[in-house]
DNA sequence: TTGACTCCCATAATTACCCATGATATCCCA
DNA sequence: TGGGATATCATGGGTAATTATGGGAGTCAA
């Protein structure tokens, strides 16, 4: 949760808040999955435990389901999962916790030389700071309109 | 319940009042949540125990009932939540029960050195002690004049 | 060699952790 | 019931640890 603006240096490496770490590898890995965004221009970020879950429970549920095709060839699946997976990338901590943000993610997210990382609970995105700033205030917007017409928190 | 009035430390501290403490943290972790209110110039505040329970319902339902996109990308969210995640903090109390007012929450407020914990039930809030005091005359004076009026409580 | 990348070190700023103080509030017992 | 002894609380400050950030040396491959 929340949300922080640091730097990316020449490099290409950024620090992820330290508040994400704790949250995202207390396991043997130490590192972050990464996709470009399909609905924002931004990247989305998450800890290997949740990709972890989320591949288990999709096995799960297709043996369940007795979904032998998707078990074996993974076709039965609406592609978004297999989608994401060619698109993402696994980002290692270097030891200060830092990542490397490949430049196609970069570039989707339009960011130069500073990022804005921010909570969304389970996951996290990485925006450029100028695009987040008009985007949160959008959405602030349209939470102010809801909650004027009664949808209490 | 009640209010309290605390000083800010020239560190960006302020303790919360003890009787708020014993009813937010008698779990493991001790601290609150706290985002800018959308509707008052003030911070909201509530317990980890709220929040933690909030995710995880969140969480499980997408995960568990097969909505990987909402897991991956957050879509079938309505937003509200998304958005709370990205203006929240998580503010860990110190061994004197005190917490950091990040400069973004305490300038929504207007809060410099001084702050009043205003409890509303499960939550609180946390005012500019002068801005609190304004804004409680108007509540009270609309009060009394809709009592005037014969509307009931 | 030139990059691209990993590993290691340096530094300033920030934060966490610890102890000290005075002021209340609570307890205890004659 | 009085009043001293004991907690608890809000507050302040000092110091060690962590964080974000920068850069250099070594490695591997083209």
């Amino acid at each position: 949760m929340s949300t922080y603006e640091n730097k990316v240096d020449r490099k290409g490496r950024v620090s992820v808040p330290a508040a994400y770490r704790s949250a995202l590898g207390n396991e043997i890995y130490q590192g972050v999955i990464a996709y470009p965004s399909l609905t924002d221009p931004a990247i989305e970020g998450f800890g290997r435990g949740t990709l972890d879950e989320l591949n288990r429970r999709r096995f799960d549920q297709s043996i369940e389901g007795g979904d032998f095709a998707q078990t074996l060839i993974g076709k039965s699946d609406d592609g978004l999962v297999e989608t994401i997976m060619a698109l993402a990338s696994e980002l290692p901590f270097d030891g200060e916790g830092r990542i490397i943000l490949p430049a196609r993610l970069a570039e989707h997210a339009g960011i130069e030389d500073r990022a804005t990382f921010v909570g969304r609970g389970t996951r996290f995105q990485i925006w450029a700071p100028e695009r987040y700033e008009k985007h949160q205030a959008m959405e602030v917007e349209a939470l102010r309109a809801r909650l004027r017409q009664g949808s209490p928190l």
